[in-house]
DNA sequence: TCTGGGGTCCTAGGACCC
DNA sequence: TCTGGGGTCCTAGGACCC
């Protein structure tokens, strides 16, 4: 059972609101703003090119050159001859890249040339052929990962996961942190952004971005105003200046869909999205999305650092080398399948959870993608359960094209023991012949 | 040979119950 | 036989994020 976290008190009361309408210059009374600290004190911490630099910690001859990582399960393993003493490395290099994959994380020296995170390599080939191409290590990202949010917890432990490389942090009720230093309100959280960088700093190698602000949304945005390497301070006077000019779709939630429909209305900048009058919002977007938009183009929000988390689901998938067809490649597409069930279930066991919603998730050839589930009575987490559920599912859903990629996925979890001991213990087990599986049979269709 | 893998949240419709 | 809301659960798809 996971060690729950203690619950830290919610904050309802977001930032003074700005002072300020989109159409009006800056605010006169912007020292008195500043000088009065709100409520709340957050951060947002995000590692520079978190993987890139991990690698770099290991190769350090690749400082400032183009290095991407990324690639699928089969590129030859680097650098190609690690072991050689004398002379530079050698590295696998862009160009000699043939497959599937996409890039994780590209050096800024690589960025500089064009290539992306999730930019595909055979893309990204083109673009920047002799950048070095490293296979991702996620063992080595996820040290590193626990390392700097140790260091982080040191200084301030009220952190939110966001991920391998990012985290939100209170510090409204970190000791100093509303000190005025030197006759500056903000002295005291901006000594203690860069005790957090330095704490980074000296747990791993490796620098990182901090913004502060009242909030997450702006804090988000602000970590990224001054990459790599930034600490930046933020207050609600500020947002006219800094945050307005920005692109809409630097919000964070406002994806590649919602951008073009805010385009359509001729909304590109964070200004004119808070310019927009909120009728329009709600009439194109809805009432959810419409307020949500209005308000976080003003930089309101009131969302709380939350510490802990239950998991919602737990999935595995994958993309095959090339796309399979269920008919004529069944005798591969079986093993695959039930291998996935079987991972699934050790993760299951490994989180201490038991689940009761069962689904796949196939993608075509052509890239849409259906899913299938189904809810079943009992909690579980057994391997040939699985296996056994999913097939089902799998059978409901049309084969007449070749697939791309397939995945199995368990939700509605219970955390804990739902489930007996002995259960537990054989989730691990690789299925065997004789416990009679249905078979595999991508030709039965509904 | 364009486009990985693991997540969260939201919407919308239908079944079913009170 | 018709007419209601409201609430919950389930399923499928989609947007978005790291």
């Amino acid at each position: 059972m996971p060690c729950r976290p203690p619950a830290l008190p919610v904050r309802l009361l977001s930032a003074p609101a700005p002072s300020h309408s989109p159409s009006q210059g800056p605010d006169r009374t912007e020292a008195a703003t500043v000088a009065s600290l709100p409520e709340r004190l957050i951060a947002h911490l995000d590692m520079d090119a978190f993987y890139a630099s991990v690698e770099l910690l290991r190769y350090p001859d690749l400082q400032g050159q183009p290095v991407v990582i990324g690639g699928g399960r089969r590129h030859p393993p680097q650098p190609l001859d690690e072991a050689q003493a004398d002379g530079p490395r050698r590295y696998a290099r862009l160009r000699d890249y043939a497959g599937r994959g996409v890039i994780t994380t590209a050096t800024y020296a690589a960025r500089a040339l064009g290539v992306h995170s999730g930019m595909g390599l055979m893309k990204a080939a083109a673009l920047a052929p002799d950048a070095i191409l490293l296979p991702v290590d996620f063992d080595a990202y996820r040290r590193h990962s626990r390392l700097f949010k140790a260091a982080v917890a040191e200084v301030a432990p009220v952190i939110e996961d966001r991920g391998i490389d990012e985290i939100y942090i209170d510090l409204s009720d970190v000791p100093g942190a509303r000190d005025t230093v030197d006759g500056d309100p903000m002295g005291g959280v901006r000594a203690i952004g860069q005790r957090l960088k330095q704490a980074v700093k000296d747990a791993t190698g490796l620098t990182c971005s901090v913004g502060i602000t009242p909030n997450k949304l702006l804090s988000k945005l602000s970590s990224d105003l001054d990459k790599p390497n930034g600490l930046t301070l933020l207050m609600p006077a500020d947002i006219p200046a800094r945050l307005w000019p920005l692109p809409a779709a630097r919000i964070n939630g406002i994806g590649p869909k919602a951008n073009e429909r805010l385009a359509a209305l001729g909304i590109h900048t964070i200004g004119e999205l808070a310019a927009a009058p909120l009728g329009q919002l709600l009439e194109e977007f809805g009432s959810n999305q419409g307020h949500w938009l209005h308000e976080a183009a003003h930089g309101r929000d009131d969302r709380p650092v939350v510490t802990w988390r239950e998991p919602k689901s737990i999935s595995r998938e994958t993309t095959f080398e090339r796309d399979l067809h269920p008919r004529d490649d069944r005798a591969t597409l079986g093993p695959i399948f039930t291998r996935l069930c079987e991972q699934l279930a050790a993760d299951l066991v490994r989180k201490g959870c038991t689940g009761r919603s069962i689904g796949v998730k196939l993608r075509y050839d052509d890239f849409r993608i259906v899913t299938r589930s189904i809810t079943v009575p009992q909690p579980t987490r057994d391997a040939a359960e699985i296996r056994l559920w999913a097939g089902r599912c799998l059978k409901t859903v049309p084969l007449d094209r070749r697939l791309r990629l397939i995945g199995v996925k368990m939700a509605s979890l219970l955390v804990g023991d739902g489930q007996s001991a002995d259960a537990a213990s054989h989730a691990n087990d690789p299925l065997t012949a004789h416990e009679s599986l249905p078979l595999f049979d991508f030709t039965e269709s509904a």
